[in-house]
DNA sequence: ACAGATCATGATAATCATTATCATTACTAT
DNA sequence: ATAGTAATGATAATGATTATCATGATCTGT
């Protein structure tokens, strides 16, 4: 099952109606890799159909999360992030301070000892995220030069 | 040397002064052990002192960050939080999404295991928060009722 | 003690992301 | 077709954070 179909599930168990605007918005979001805000998902939305209003886009990134095909990340620049959830393997972000660099992580191990702590707080886990900041090697060449 | 010594030291190293509101801040704010936001904070030094603007608590909590005395959380509710950083061990949280309710973490393997991940990134590294977010206990057993 | 110079303050406004409202439009089912 | 329901998009409301600026406080050098 691809993503789209996903979704169309999601809509469906849920008696919500497939329409053009939500197409549209979730076909772009499955486009692009990037790390979206909301306002940077509207700007692309709308070189496909100037028609669609921000209010459709924010809900419609709601629904995604929702369906599970999303996911949000914060790099602690004031807005909300959203990517790809479904069909990605999970991973945690590490992220530049200085430039906003980031890359994907992961750890098996790391995920593990998580579970553990988890359960013995007797907690039952739904999510989690893990941001690490710091300086890419870039911006360490520049600043000892 | 405590946590008031060090803020001073961190006022006279920035040429910056000290002054009566600000002390006033800093003193509500090290003597609560909650995680507040801006505006709970601003509330707890409106008692010591109606005169205080909200503005001046927002700029002293981030010099109290920049002087490592306090560092932001965030629990996913739409706010900064900030919490003692100063004489306090390093942790993460683990949030209930349905209560709010919390528990302060700690792993040395987790730790370590971050370490590595940022090491081999050729990153170097400032901070990271993870944050893990589950059902609680309490609301686990109001649940199953 | 005095006179700039500089900093801190607090009221207010600006900004920005997110969420709510609501009249209009589109779809669905009988 | 018709009535009922959901979706849309323009706009406003909300809330957190940040910027502005006139005023007051503090410091520095004389
Ligand atoms: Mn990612
Ligand atoms: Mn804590
Ligand atoms: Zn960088
Ligand atoms: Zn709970």
């Amino acid at each position: 099952m691809d993503a789209k179909e996903k979704f169309a599930g999601y809509l469906k168990d849920k008696d919500l109606r497939q329409s053009q605007p939500r197409d549209i918005v979730v076909d772009v979001f499955l486009r692009t890799e990037r790390h979206v805000t909301t306002q940077e998902l509207f700007q692309l939305v709308q070189k496909k159909n100037p028609r669609i209003g921000y209010a459709t886009v924010s809900r419609t990134l709601k629904l995604l999360t929702e369906a599970g095909l999303c996911r949000t990340v914060d790099f602690a620049d004031g807005a909300q992030r959203f990517e790809h959830e479904y069909g990605h393997e999970h991973h945690d972000h590490l992220i530049c301070t200085r430039c906003g660099a980031f890359v994907e992580i992961y750890s098996r191990k790391l995920e593990i000892i998580q579970d553990e702590l988890v359960r013995q707080h007797g907690y039952e886990q739904i999510s989690h995220k893990l941001q690490i900041f710091g300086i890419c090697p870039k911006c360490l060449k520049k600043h000892k030069s």
